[in-house]
RNA sequence: AGGGGUGUCGCCAAGCGGUAAGGCAUCAGACUUUGACUCUGACAUUCGUAGGUUCAAAUCCUGCCGCCCCUGCCA
């Protein structure tokens, strides 16, 4: 009997600590079980982060097993996009296995149900079925095919196999009880006959097991000791355990249902993300728009913050909506700590140091990441021409603005503080440029560097300035989710708007994609491509407050 | 209407008969060469609701009410 002392988080946590420590389980073994019919997003992570943190706290086992049971919306693509998700959240499965690699057992269980007479060749057509089946009121009616032979039945589903018969003209149904008022346990179907060729085993069947008939026998194969699956499935555990025992498995899975991820204003239907993808409305299903996991990585999202994110919203039973600050706090908080800092200058205004020689320059080393005790630095120089944030000075300032007004004083973020001198306005009563001179010895270690200043605002020397194009997506966030055609509306009208003209540090340039940075007081940007010779920044997530006295 | 779930702070969520954890958000203050970060403080006399049991209930019982899921040859 093996005892854990691992404190269970959550009541999925708790059924395991005690099966644990009850002896009933000596190891383990969860699994993911995508169906390969489209690309993970965040709901999975959720999933993902629940199974394989069962694996990693309690020294288990997980599998990433594909139930790929419907060919017709099934493809390789997916197979592969799934896969790479996986592995960039950073889980590790066990095996990689296929559902489709049972198909024969299946068969085989479905033949044992006919000879124990818990299966029939059903006749009717889905119609027939359907209309068959009653209402919540109603019990439903036998099917007049119910009490076939065994022999007949066995021969017929033979037959089936064998393609003797067209696409829905036959159905293996278990037998069970067409009065109870779970609808699922009415007789359901367990087998289809469907020409389509399946991205793995091409055109050898042409019969399908149902869901309900495959998954029970997908978990007890491998011996899964907790299929966790999502609440919609509550109502199929009945009909999973009468799989189970019939088909005479031991030892025997236990299915676990949790409530799935919402996150408000966000789609998550694969249906709709799909349809996103398939009528052109976004560039792919990892555009970076998508609430789906390859979409947040293009976004610039860190894994870490992802994972850490599942871990925060817990796991219940109780529907609910999660809102998108908690998910940005964890990406910001993340960030905070990984990404390199860098002055930009997205409205510049240009500032005349008129204590500094038109040939004068002064170097200063800034560290890339304050948060980091082992964080490298980089040089900024200054020279007398530069821009700072056009935001960051105000002819008419604000209550409680901070930074640069007339005759006022702020610090260069690095460098120097510097003092108002005089604004230059154009013929509309604009400003134009403004002219101040620096404090010497006010950079850090001097001796004025004590002066107190309200504020330090970033800039960047005019001489060496460049220009980089800042991408502000709109996510997939609605309002409210009014289908498809309001909903791509929105999305025409706000997505990908450049950002034109940014000025940046000469460091920005250099490194690799992918890297992400905090632009000082605005956002945090992920570099994402070099387009005509202009590296293309995504915006991941903006700073908290960053613009509240604008 | 029948069945299955579920209701604890604006949003998540602990709690499992002994007198409401924590996180996000929000507000106030301190600090700061990013108004970021960090730090400090505030934030449910009350657990959908009405009764009952008990010395004691969010936790047990009963009745109401709300919300979600179920009548695919999808998963």
């Amino acid at each position: 009997m093996s005892k854990t002392d691992i404190i269970p988080t959550n009541f999925i946590e708790n059924i395991i600590v005690d099966d644990l420590n009850s002896g009933k389980h000596d190891k383990i073994l969860t699994r993911f079980p995508p169906e390969p019919n489209g690309y993970l997003h965040i709901g999975h992570a959720k999933s993902l982060a629940i199974n394989f943190g069962i694996k990693n706290k309690f020294g288990g086992t997980c599998y990433l097993r594909y139930d790929d049971t419907n060919p017709e919306k099934e493809e390789q693509e997916y197979v592969d996009s799934i896969k790479e998700d996986i592995k960039w959240l950073g889980h590790v499965w066990d095996k990689e296995l296929y559902a489709s690699d049972y198909f024969e057992t299946m068969y085989q269980c479905a033949v044992l149900l006919i000879k124990k007479g818990l299966a029939f060749v059903c006749d009717y057509s889905d119609e027939e079925i359907s209309k068959t089946r009653g209402s919540f009121n109603e019990p439903g009616v036998e099917s007049k095919y119910r009490n076939r032979s065994v022999e007949e039945n066995l021969k017929l589903f033979e037959n089936m196999r064998k393609g003797l018969y067209e696409d829905g003209s036959r159905v293996l149904r278990a037998k069970i009880d067409m009065a109870s008022p779970n609808m699922n346990m009415r007789d359901p179907v367990i087998y289809r006959i469907l020409r389509s060729t399946h991205h793995r085993t091409k055109d050898k069947w042409v019969i399908y097991p149902m869901y309900d008939f495959a998954h029970p026998i997908e978990d007890a194969i491998e011996h899964i000791t907790h299929s966790i699956c999502t609440l919609e499935f509550e109502d199929h555990r009945p009909l999973y355990d009468w799989v189970v025992d019939n088909c005479e498995f031991d030892p025997k899975p236990r299915q676990i249902e949790f409530a799935r991820l919402n996150i408000k204003n966000t789609i998550m239907s694969k249906r709709f993300l799909k349809k996103l993808v398939d009528d052109g409305f976004v560039e792919g299903w990892d555009d970076p728009r998508m609430p789906t996991i390859s979409g947040m990585r293009n976004r610039g999202y860190p894994p870490e913050a992802i994972n850490e994110f599942c871990e925060r919203i817990g796991v219940a039973k109780a529907n609910s909506e999660v809102e998108p600050s908690l998910l940005e706090f964890c990406i910001r908080e993340n960030l905070n700590r990984t990404a390199d800092r860098a002055m930009v200058v997205e409205s510049p205004l240009l500032v005349t140091i008129e204590n500094i020689g038109e040939d004068e320059s002064f170097e200063f080393d800034i560290v890339d990441n304050p948060q980091d005790e082992n964080s490298k630095t980089h040089k900024v120089v200054l020279k007398r021409e530069i821009f700072i944030e056009s935001s960051d000075f105000a002819l008419v300032p604000p209550p409680k603005y901070h930074r640069l007004v007339e005759g006022g004083k702020t610090r260069l973020k690095g460098a120097y503080i510097i003092e108002h001198v005089k604004t230059i306005l154009d013929c509309d009563g604009n400003v134009e440029s403004l002219v101040c001179r620096y404090i010497p010895d006010s950079a850090s270690g001097g001796e004025n560097a004590r002066i107190k200043v309200k504020a330090t605002i970033q800039w960047v020397s005019k001489a060496d300035a460049v220009d980089v194009e800042l991408h502000n997506f709109e996510s997939l966030l609605t309002d409210e989710v009014e289908g498809v055609k309001n909903f791509t509306d929105r999305l025409n009208q706000n997505s990908r708007q450049i950002i034109k003209g940014a000025k940046g540090e000469p460091f920005v340039l250099e490194g690799e994609e992918n890297k992400r940075y905090q632009f000082m007081r605005s956002a945090y940007y992920k570099r994402a491509k070099k387009v005509d010779g202009v590296w293309q920044f995504y915006r991941i997530v903006s700073l908290k407050e960053s613009y509240s006295l604008m």
